[in-house]
DNA sequence: ATAGATGCAAAGGGTTTGCACTTGA
DNA sequence: TCAAGTGCAAACCCTTTGCATCTAT
């Protein structure tokens, strides 16, 4: 049974105002606004919680911690920008990836991520 | 100016002879085994050193520590299996990611991963 | 009342760095 | 010779965990 705390309140409505992923840092930052004194483990253990629950799902960019997005948003992949570092939902996917499969191997899950300039850094 | 020690003589073969991508431990590891007393500042230092003169390229699979592979292999992508864990190096690659980009944005590269079972695990 | 949640601080895992010592060019 | 490279340990960053306290139910 979970219980509705503020400090989760505060978390979830980072989640839900943010229109990216974000990470726990982040997180600490935009929902410590609104409650005093929020530790980071509690960021980690709601969003651990929240991840579990289905709520969220992680957004793991190679090389840098891990982000966090509601699960709701379906089968899409991510665009990193390199001058601003921001990441960006993109919608839609790609076929032929079966093809890339040596013999045998069974194909269960894939990831696909870009990298350039975000409209705004173009 | 480089000079060729016998730790970083170790740590090069490791490479030469994986024909996959490894990680600083799996390299302490098989390097170490050349190198009596061989520390991991000193292979994450050579590993550094080979990125940077471009002999070695860093492969980063999301939520785990990074792993290198030679730079000449050109590009292609990578598998990972489930089940055993163990990285395949894949060959060929797909069109068509232009299309998934918004308006205004710039593509610049891509990283395509996939996730399942390989030839002994399924 | 009581099990779940919190905050703090300590502990972990992986990576980097400071520093004195070693060694290749 | 003498700067690059090494080994050790401490420092770092991010994340997890132990534990006493707090609180929603």
């Amino acid at each position: 049974m979970q219980r509705d705390t503020k400090q989760r309140q505060a978390i979830r409505k980072a989640f839900t105002d943010a229109d990216r992923p974000l990470g726990p840092t982040e997180v600490l930052d935009l929902a410590g606004e609104h409650v005093d004194g929020l530790g980071q483990a509690t960021v980690y253990r709601a969003i651990k919680a929240f991840v579990d629950e289905g709520w969220l799902v992680p957004v793991e960019l190679p090389g840098e911690p891990a982000r966090y997005e509601l699960s709701d948003k379906g089968h899409h992949h991510h665009f990193r920008c390199r001058t601003c570092g921001s990441v960006f939902d993109l919608v839609g996917c790609v076929k032929g990836l079966e093809k890339l499969l040596p013999k045998g191997f069974k194909l269960e899950d894939h990831e696909i991520l870009l990298y350039g300039l975000c409209d705004n850094c173009a």
